[in-house]
RNA sequence: GUGGGUGUAGCUCAAUUGGUCAGAGUGCCGGGUUGUGGCCCCGGAGGCUGAGGGUUCAAGUCCCUCCACUCACCCCA
């Protein structure tokens, strides 16, 4: 029979890697705790319309990275490429507003996006997702960044780099898009197809093209941050001087635009020179037209992403193993059930033991608890059974010592407990 | 969607101009120690050399097709 193999771009996680994600899982529910973030979790389907409309029409996302199917022949769904969207869903729907006027959400899971996979990227990854909604004060940007930088510092990361940037508001942006097509439109010859085509969707997003002959261009380009309006000026300044005030370092990064068409304001993203072309980490910013855009009430949002598996590569190695505590060598039938009743005995108690089904040799069965890197082990032989006892090994030492069979489960977990402390 | 690279044992990789080339290390199993792991020594199992076709006396090696993986473009976490 020929086996089965994963679907592209999906992976499995190995038992060698989920602790490191546990980890990381854990450090970030602790940090987001001490910044008042409660844990929402929301279904990896929706309606397709959710995310056409919330992330935006124009964009690669929905042009083309979405998995969507017809449901039944009656609805179009898609696996979620994003969390935001949903989030925002669920917001609107059990009105989270109306309870308190200010939500901190954040959830953890895979997203969705049917691209071409390559180093650091894959089609069903996964983000850690924070969304603060009901509060515009530029203060609560640059805290969510101060939290972001601090989560990082948490998971031992350093080698990053924090860009920020305004994308404005739907008062200032018109004037922005005009000067950048007009700028763009003098010299649309030179531009790349790709980017011809943006000067009509998107013109916006040439600023994230690599071609060369359009990078020169872009260049001399107008800049958002000399036409943001006043209201818009002023949170980004004051953004920036909290930034300063937690010394935060950053770069402004005045042609940083972002993919998904939501985002207003304040815009940031985390990057990396380590990961090869995918250099973003995390990525975020504010959108405070959206749950108006999704039919909710007009409360503005900010929220970022981390990519999971772009972390994780980031991350320094760690011994972050996991090891029974005692492994039960047992010689001889009547032993071997001994060994297998204590074995259990001491799972009941949370105590991590394994034991040998096979009848090996002595041997074998020490190799084997070395090979699992047990601490201790425990030799029963019939010899030992008869005259009631069993030998208790120290496998770093090779120490042995005898244990009245009667006193024996007490005995371990007491060296357990002890040594968990 | 478009390019480039790579496919040999579970894993990491070797195999001169096509000519005993199907190997090593590691892991696994066993023995050296009839009841004592790690180090060392010895042995064993395990591969239609990604698949199919072609050239040739001879193909892991050259050519074609397909598939998979991978990196990059694009985009993003």
């Amino acid at each position: 029979m020929e086996a089965i193999g994963a679907v592209k771009g999906f992976k499995d996680i190995l038992p060698d890697e989920t602790p490191r994600w546990r980890q990381v899982e854990e450090r970030a529910r602790r940090v987001f705790s001490s910044f008042g973030f409660r844990e929402i979790r929301v279904p990896l389907l929706e309606r397709t319309e959710l995310f056409r409309r919330g992330i935006g029409e124009a964009t690669d996302i929905v042009e083309k990275e979405m998995y969507t199917f017809l449901d039944r022949g009656d609805e179009y769904l898609t696996l979620r490429p994003e969390a935001t969207a949903s989030i925002m869903r669920a917001y609107i729907e059990h009105h989270l507003y109306a309870a308190d006027p200010v939500a901190k959400l954040y959830t953890i899971g895979p997203m969705f996006r049917r691209e071409r996979p390559q180093k650091g990227r894959f089609r069903q990854f996964h983000q850690i997702d924070v969304e603060i909604l009901g509060l515009d004060d530029p203060r609560v940007d640059a805290e969510l960044i101060l939290m972001l930088a601090h989560f990082l510092r948490e998971v031992r990361i350093e080698d990053y780099e924090i860009e920020v940037n305004s994308l404005g508001c739907p008062r200032c942006r018109p004037s922005f898009r005009a000067a950048v097509v007009a700028h763009l439109k003098g010299r649309e010859g030179d531009l790349c197809p790709d980017c011809r085509r943006r000067l009509d969707t998107n013109p916006l997003r040439t600023f994230d093209c690599k071609v060369p002959g359009c990078g020169e261009i872009v260049a001399d380009a107008p800049l958002i941050p000399d036409y943001l309006c006043p209201d818009c000026k002023r949170h980004f300044d004051d953004f920036c001087r909290y930034l300063e005030l937690f010394s935060l370092r950053h770069r402004l990064n005045p042609k940083m635009v972002r993919g998904l068409d939501y985002y207003t304001k304040t815009a940031f993203e985390v990057t990396t020179t380590l990961l090869g072309a995918q250099n973003a980490v995390a990525g975020g910013g504010r959108y405070d037209g959206l749950i108006r855009t999704l039919g909710g009430p007009d409360v503005p949002g900010i929220g970022f992403a981390v990519g999971m598996e772009r972390l994780l590569s980031l991350m320094p190695p760690d011994g972050a193993g996991e090891e029974p505590f005692v492994f039960l060598a047992a010689l001889g039938e009547r032993a071997q059930e001994t060994a297998y009743l204590i074995c259990n005995r001491l799972r009941l108690r949370g105590v991590w033991a394994e034991t040998d089904y096979s009848g090996k040799g002595l041997k074998a069965q020490l190799k084997r608890a070395d090979k699992l890197g047990c601490p201790f082990a425990v030799i029963l032989g019939d010899r030992e059974l008869d005259e009631g006892r069993a030998i208790w090994r120290d496998m770093e030492g090779g120490d042995q010592r005898q244990i009245d069979l009667k006193t024996l489960d007490d005995f371990i977990f007491a060296t357990y407990t002890e040594r968990s402390k």
